[in-house]
DNA sequence: AAAGCAACCAACCGCTTTCTG
DNA sequence: CCAGAAAGCGGTTGGTTGCTT
């Protein structure tokens, strides 16, 4: 099958959006909503194609997009984020209310793997990333230390070049490194509520997942993820469960 | 003042995934 | 189930801006 670039068509602008093209675009989703982003930009009156205009809306125009410069603590959860899950930036955008993909990626290449590496060439070369991470995470943060910098599956790196190397080789290779891996979340106790057990249960009982207590009680746990081959879904689902458990208030963390 | 450079970021490109008939 | 269309996604590019020399 061969497909036509999306915007083979003469006549489409490319570029910079206008004020003009942004307010049309604006009060025609507003009127019509985006069913259909390729017909869009030919019932609104607008020469782009439907990608130019989809992505004109999701990265700038949308109205729940936060502007204005990263915080901290932020930059600290993509840090965290990008560990745990690797490029896939769209799933860390969704895990960040407000920053979009493009955004994030962004911020990543300009600030963030920059400050990683200096911070690499700062410490031993044994220093791991979950370190590094336990460091920028913060109580409150909506980051939480990432279960596979606990299984000790990536090797760690002698150098920046290094470093850069095997965290790229992590983003590729993320989802094969953690399978079937048992993984001790002992970071802290996790407090929990009811709901966090019935979704646990719930995800139990379907055999998907399997989730151990190493101690603790029912309301404060410390526990052990035995993830399943079909992990895509599993992490998520489990990610967002510990988020839910406030699983990145750590009180105590390391300094240095 | 101007040239060179680096940083930033919006937008594009092309591949992959999902949807639909 | 299959093919084509549409949407989603990540990598990359190129224009703009600001800083340095």
């Amino acid at each position: 099958m061969v497909r036509a670039p999306c915007c083979e068509k003469m006549g489409l602008k490319k570029g910079p959006w206008t004020t003009e093209e942004d307010q049309i675009l604006i009060s025609y989703i507003q009127n019509y909503g985006h069913g259909n982003w390729r017909a869009l930009p030919k019932h609104a009156g607008l020469l782009r194609c439907g990608k130019s205009c989809r992505l004109r809306w999701i990265n700038y125009l949308r109205p729940d997009i936060k502007r204005g410069n990263f915080t901290r603590e932020e930059e600290d959860a993509i840090i965290n984020l990008h560990e745990m899950l690797g490029n896939r930036w769209s799933a860390i955008a969704a895990r960040l209310p407000g920053r979009t993909d493009n955004e994030i990626k962004n911020v990543w290449h300009t600030h963030l793997k920059k400050r990683l590496l200096k911070h690499n060439n700062t410490t031993s070369p044994t220093c791991s990333t979950s370190n590094l991470t336990s460091r920028y995470a913060e109580p409150g943060d909506v980051n939480f230390e990432s279960p596979t910098s606990h299984a000790s599956m990536s090797p760690q790196p002698s150098s920046s070049d290094d470093f850069s190397s095997v965290t790229e080789a992590s983003a590729a290779t993320g989802q094969n490194m953690i399978k079937d891996e048992k993984i001790e979340l002992d970071a802290t106790f996790l407090e929990i509520d009811d709901s966090f057990w019935s979704e646990a249960l719930s995800a139990d009982n379907s055999g998907d997942n399997q989730l151990e207590f190493l101690e603790g009680t029912n309301d404060q746990a410390q526990l052990q993820l035995l993830l399943p081959s079909n992990i895509d879904d599993g992490m998520d689902f489990w990610y967002d469960l510990f988020i839910k458990a406030g699983y990145g208030d750590t009180p105590e963390l390391p300094e240095f």
